[in-house]
DNA sequence: CCAACCTTGACACGATCGTGTTAAGCTTTG
DNA sequence: CAAAGCTTAACACGATCGTGTCAAGGTTGG
């Protein structure tokens, strides 16, 4: 025996089979499996599903969060994609007069961002 | 005038008025304010607002996954905790016994995340 | 071989998300 | 002042999440 049946981690984690499997589905764990598909949980895994349930309980966030905050940490596309629509300032720099705000700081992102969307071909808004 | 009102803001950015007030609701952007609590859109708000389209356009995730993202990106202990979550080796070391696996890297985190719990009092499991 | 356990797949069901619509009440403006 | 536009609050409704339960079938072990 080299580790626990999902029923047995089930018991020690508090966890019902049921989300054990769930949370499997999501991605966020993948216990090792015997030859013939039976789930293993050793120590690392019982571990994490454990701490996972203090980490949904004391933050109060759900799984497919903690899911997207997987996504987040592996996809630097992502995570460079978020970081930086985040610090954008909502505030206007002062120098901007009332009539041309409406091109002010506008291709920053039209280029980082739209990169591959495709060329807009309704409302070209012609003079 | 010094900005967009919250129809004409729709317009230009391709979401319902109903979704800009959801947005915001969801803490994404707070437009300026006029004395009498009209919401006033910059092109700050205006360009962070399209872009939040195509975000989700791009990854394919929801607006509570930015929301959560933004807390991500603002609560370092949140950061932290997940950080710590994800770095988590699955692996057993080798070095383990068949017998003692009960106790291998146990206590690492039950003084790291569980610190605020309260001391369980149900289920002492006494020999 | 038979009972106990595992696997995947499905149905069910309340809770929340994303979204539209509508009502009741101010504000702005012709 | 009346029409048009804004605000909040609420109801509605399909979609997805989180979770239980059950069915049909393979595996394991006394």
């Amino acid at each position: 025996m080299e580790g626990l049946t999902i029923n047995e981690a089930a018991e020690t984690t508090g966890w019902s089979p049921r989300m054990l499997r769930y949370i499997e589905s999501a991605g966020l764990i993948e216990p090792a499996r015997t030859p013939k598909g039976y789930r293993i949980y050793g120590p690392g895994e019982l571990q994490r599903v454990r701490t996972l349930r203090e980490l949904l309980a004391r933050f109060d966030c759900a799984l497919s969060d903690v899911a997207f905050a997987k996504r987040h940490a592996s996809d630097p596309e992502l995570r460079a994609a978020l970081e930086h629509w985040f610090e954008e300032r909502p505030e206007r720099p002062e120098g901007v007069a009332s009539g041309d705000w409406l091109s002010w700081e506008q291709q920053k992102h039209e280029r980082l961002l739209a990169m591959d969307t495709p060329p807009r071909l309704t409302e070209p808004t012609p003079a």
